[in-house]
DNA sequence: CAATAGTCTATTAATTAAGTAGACTTAATT
DNA sequence: AATTAAGTCTACTTAATTAATAGACTATTG
């Protein structure tokens, strides 16, 4: 399961994705809609920019804006960018790998089990972009480029 | 990422897989060998007993054993039992769900983009079962039934 | 009855998540 | 220049969850 800190994220980018090329967004704007705790929300923006995924505009008329277009970002670089691993174990985590406790991996049943589900959700998430978090409409098409569901 | 806690009910079982058949295994068997903490260790066989998955016998020559051929539980079944969610999302989790809130599931860009993740990790987990788990010496072939990789 | 091995209750430690408060800086508008 | 709107930064606090430990109790075997 995503941290809350991650799924709020996504929940933001999201957001953002939707108002791309529309101009800064307000922080509190992402807050009240999407009810995130504001200075939760705050740090996690933050975070988010720091990474280089987004940027900001002080002062009034400022806000936040995603850099590149939501096309550009999947979303496992936006979960890893705020939410850590993806990977149900460490030994087979590809950006935070950690080698188990006197564990030969060659041998090791549970770390290719591990392996195959990592890499079956990283077919989904490495794929799919910030463009597929955009709310659509109740009856318009869903929107998974390059995915045959 | 899976809790400490599963990480060790996945090793633990795939252990007892290993020696299906073969009799009680002790719990100081399973700590040393799997380097689990033998404290958590029993509370985690606990449940799993409780959960009707794993049976033991008390006093010399006891300790605890699959009650079923390792081919009978799936890896979803097991991470289940112990560490709840799979989903990474608790709106698209099928035994932990919850509903976001104020999202309309039926607009909602992020739900949909869980489910495809959540549908592709079950895909794996729930064909492959405990008999996966078991170590197998290096260079023999692994045993994946039913999936092609 | 002695030794072995699982069971149960309780507690503690450690870590991470979540949320809050408030002062500071930047920029646009008037 | 003053005012106001908005993001930035530092620090703290609380809550929740996870991980680990201790020790007494019960059942079984030989």
């Amino acid at each position: 399961m995503l941290s809350k800190k991650t799924q709020y994220a996504l929940k933001a980018l999201g957001f953002l994705a939707g108002k791309y090329g529309e101009g800064p967004v307000l922080i509190s704007d992402i807050s009240i809609i999407k009810k995130i705790p504001i200075k939760f929300l705050e740090t996690i923006l933050l975070e988010l920019k720091q990474a280089g995924i987004l940027d900001s505009k002080k002062g009034k008329g400022g806000g936040y804006y995603l850099i590149d277009s939501p096309h550009k970002t999947t979303l496992a670089q936006a979960i890893r960018l705020v939410g850590g691993p993806i990977a149900l174990m460490p030994c087979v985590s590809l950006n935070f790998y950690e080698k188990c406790a006197d564990c030969d991996e060659a041998t090791c049943g549970l770390n290719k089990a591990m392996l195959l589900t990592r890499d079956a959700t990283l077919r989904i998430l490495e794929k799919q972009t910030l463009a597929v978090l955009i709310d659509r409409p109740e009856g318009s098409p869903p929107y998974y480029p390059d995915f045959s569901i």
